[in-house]
DNA sequence: GGTTAGCACTTAGACATGACGAGTGCTAAC
DNA sequence: GTTAGCACTCGTCATGTCTAAGTGCTAACC
């Protein structure tokens, strides 16, 4: 029984599967491709396959069809990259290329990517560790409530409402707005937390209450909110494919709109810079996903955020993955420099 | 055969499917109510509201099933208001006084909406028009390129990047913000387009070319983006009901991410300025929502922006308008002045 | 050793059959 | 206008049978 030929039978049963929602058995193999053996061959194969975990049968005298761990083996060892068409690329950077706010850029991804694969699509809004303040920008609400806008150099714009616990004349916010900006443009987000204190303190003490609640919201800004967020697209696709979750989409599109559950999932996926990551069914470590599988790459400065796709685990990786890394590559160029 | 009877009946026989979910009989009518005739006497009347198309039987032997019409009749004439309970009061209160920003203002209320109604929920960015210039900010991305920022006070923010077309300096920009906040702040958004023009007259000639164009775009953002956008959560709700679309909830899935769908039917939903307003199944312009329901009020200054509820046509009507209307109420509350 | 052919065995799915029950429509009596 | 009674219609469920697909195993083959 030679070990190259398995990996091949292997390798058909996820296609055919794939192509076919069918548990897949002998016969239609070695007739659908041209093997060189006999059904029997493939019979022994199968069993060895499935004595190894990677495939199994839904019922006696079914075909077969892979386990979490065949898909693995497929995509870690099998599956041959299928770039994508002509046509396609040039969709993306059609599609890309006509964007300004990067609302907007996000959006067209997501929609993008989820038509490409059928899927759905999920990205999440870009780190800001790079980026560097360009402004700053108080306005007071009511005596004591300050809207902070914090504007990047990469176009992101961070607001929040803050609680400054003391009353603030416009005179006197205007002066902190000053002195921050002064002491703070140019800063790269990530230094900020480091940066504020000696802004704070070079305040007049009268005023030291309100500039730290303001530090401290600019501190949450930078940090917080935008890149926890995410944009998704093709809930739809789900429906279309309700036969690959048996137990109904419910658990799926919880998990979806739950953003928490999958961007912790996103950044959780191991780290590989130089491609896509996959993650397969149970892998997941969300319960709702069990059926499910999740295709993402980083992009970006860094790789840091993410972008992905996610479906059943019946799903075509190698275009999928193609896919994914086509449209973070494009997705890196024009949110580059 | 007396009318109110009949209409008594219809009121039966709506609760009872949207209780069990299954066609219901004559028997079990005269059951589960205390109608005080016999079942037989039900069956004239059930006969006789099939004349008028209020109701359906699937196949012969079985039950009747509300039509649209009769969900019509339902709503509009037969269901009482159904207060919500004082536990359902106290978690709206809670719940959405918690919050700061809009964007979490209208999160929390969706996501309120749909647990409270079991369905999914949806709330229309509120319109700009009675809001005012609070501040407005423009940052030099390139030499060509700015990036404007329109802060009203309602603590909303919008942004945009602008093609100036012309080079300018970090100091000529300065100039052009001065006086444009200087004219400007104030304004309610709804004025802009009338205010604008004596702005960019008012510029340096050599400079009106930019102002021409940042007018413009602060135009696009006073009129444009943020009001033509919705909040959604719930869809998993969908999923648990789909017993409730035969169909598969594909079509409603691509509804709801099809964003301008919904903003159209929720705008053009009658304006009932009393109360809630009710879309059923066909009654909707999109066909995807043929099986669907759409509850909705509007919510803010003048009723503009939307908030509402969509669902099978096999909905509990009562509560979900209650719902609908009670957060609707919240919501104007604490937006308001 | 690996490969093949053949055959007995298992099982899901499709189909027919019949009993049952829920529900209706109609008619005649009240 | 209401009621009781009855014949009739269908959907559902349980049962049984048959077929096609596919397996596992054994014995023969190279």
């Amino acid at each position: 029984m030679s070990e190259p030929r398995k990996l091949e039978v292997l390798r058909a049963i996820v296609e055919d599967y794939v192509h076919s929602r069918e548990p897949v058995g002998s016969k239609a193999l070695v007739e659908r491709h041209h093997l060189g053996v006999s059904s029997a061959t493939i019979r022994n194969d199968m069993a060895a396959l499935e004595d190894e975990g990677l495939i199994t049968a839904p019922h006696t005298s079914a075909g077969r069809i892979p386990t979490d761990k065949g898909y693995r083996l497929f995509v870690d060892q099998i599956s041959a990259v299928k770039p994508l068409s002509q046509a396609e690329r040039r969709a993306i950077q059609t599609l890309l290329e006509g964007s300004e706010d990067l609302d907007d850029v996000l959006e067209r991804t997501v929609r993008l990517l989820s038509q490409l694969t059928n899927q759905v699509a999920v990205v999440q809004y870009p780190h800001l560790s790079r980026a560097m303040v360009r402004h700053i920008e108080f306005v007071l609400l009511a005596p004591r409530q300050v809207l902070a806008v914090l504007i990047a150099d990469t176009g992101k714009v961070e607001q929040r409402v803050i609680d400054v616990g003391q009353e603030l004349s416009d005179e006197a916010l205007a002066g902190l707005r000053s002195r921050f900006l002064k002491s703070l443009a140019g800063t790269p987000l990530s230094l900020l937390p480091q940066a504020l204190p000696a802004v704070v303190a070079s305040c007049e003490p009268s005023r030291r209450h309100a500039a730290q609640a303001l530090a401290r919201g600019l501190d949450a800004l930078a940090n917080s909110t935008r890149e926890e967020r995410m944009v998704m697209a093709g809930t739809a696709n789900l429906a279309r494919s309700n036969v690959d979750f048996p137990l109904s989409i419910g658990p799926v599109l919880e998990a979806l709109e739950e953003q928490v559950v999958m961007l912790r999932l996103l950044s959780e996926m191991a780290q590989d810079p130089r491609g896509v990551t996959v993650s397969i069914g149970r892998e997941n470590p969300y319960d709702g996903l069990a059926e499910a599988s999740v295709v993402a790459t980083g992009y970006g400065p860094g790789s840091s955020a993410k972008v992905g796709v996610l479906g059943p685990t019946r799903m075509d990786y190698p275009t999928t993955m193609a896919a994914v890394r086509a449209v973070a590559r494009y997705l890196s160029r024009i949110l580059g420099p």
